[in-house]
DNA sequence: CTCCAGTAGC
DNA sequence: GCTACTGGAG
């Protein structure tokens, strides 16, 4: 039996009470401290993460979508190379787009690229967007991918949900109920996402919760034992008395 | 073999 | 709310 310390997962309107708590603000600090602290030491030193480029973030995150970082490297710097700019992606021939794309798959994500690219010139001067309703409605971008440009790119305070987000925060505020894919669910998940964001410094703490995710609070055998967020963890503490009464 | 990943489109 | 997309991991 686990202790929930936190409001009911089934219930947004008392999550959107709780996130206004001091109690609550004194535990989202903490947190984001911690994984910016671990991400200080412990990140990864990824190609997309010395730019601040619209363009070279949004290829990043397009390949990222489906695809895994080590595999990502290797296309990455030479899909900028044959194409550095949205001029260059909107002009190409398609045999080139998916020549580059070859091997990542989901080669609509590529396809949308350029339409996107097309949209940036004709209709924003070629300015990348800075509104999130505009942003959304490029094709190929959604939810996260928004979010993701916006923070990565725009240097603007947004927050993000990707799979290692969705896990971390499950874990450690809505563990044991199943994590499930209701509306109700995600809607909690990204008010948490947005409630977590410290007012500077959010662009190590997205970064950072992602490479948390993927290097230290993963999917299968997550390291519990050294994690720097375990006492405000529900999974941790359903560990740990799992482990008393055996 | 099954599961998983963001998005679009049904 | 469900499925296709496509390839890697378990």
């Amino acid at each position: 039996m686990v202790k929930r310390i936190y409001p009911s997962s089934q219930s947004l309107n008392m999550w959107e009470i709780y996130v206004q708590t001091s109690e609550f603000k004194a535990l989202a600090h903490q947190i984001s401290q911690r994984l910016i602290l671990w991400f200080n030491k412990n990140g990864r030193d990824l190609p997309w993460r010395k730019t601040h480029n619209p363009y070279h973030i949004l290829v990043s995150e397009l390949m990222l979508q489906q695809t895994q970082v080590d595999r990502v490297i290797e296309y990455y710097q030479q899909f900028l190379n044959a194409l550095p700019n949205f001029e260059a992606v909107a002009q190409a021939p398609e045999s080139l787009l998916l020549k580059l794309w070859e091997g990542l798959g989901y080669y609509n994500r590529v396809r949308n690229l350029q339409k996107t690219a097309r949209i940036i010139l004709e209709k924003y001067n070629g300015t990348f967007p800075t509104q999130k309703e505009e942003i959304l409605s490029l094709p190929g971008i959604g939810e996260y991918t928004a979010g993701a440009v916006m923070t990565f790119a725009l240097n603007l305070r947004e927050p993000i949900v990707d799979t290692n987000v969705n896990r971390i925060l499950h874990r450690i505020f809505l563990y044991p109920t199943k994590n499930s894919e209701n509306s109700t669910f995600t809607k909690i998940l990204w008010l948490l996402s947005e409630n977590l964001l410290p007012e500077e410094n959010y662009w190590e703490f997205n970064q950072g919760i992602m490479d948390f995710g993927a290097i230290h609070c993963t999917g299968t055998k997550p390291h519990c034992f050294s994690c720097y967020l375990k006492e405000f963890c529900q999974y941790y503490q359903s560990l740990s008395l799992t482990r008393f009464f055996k």
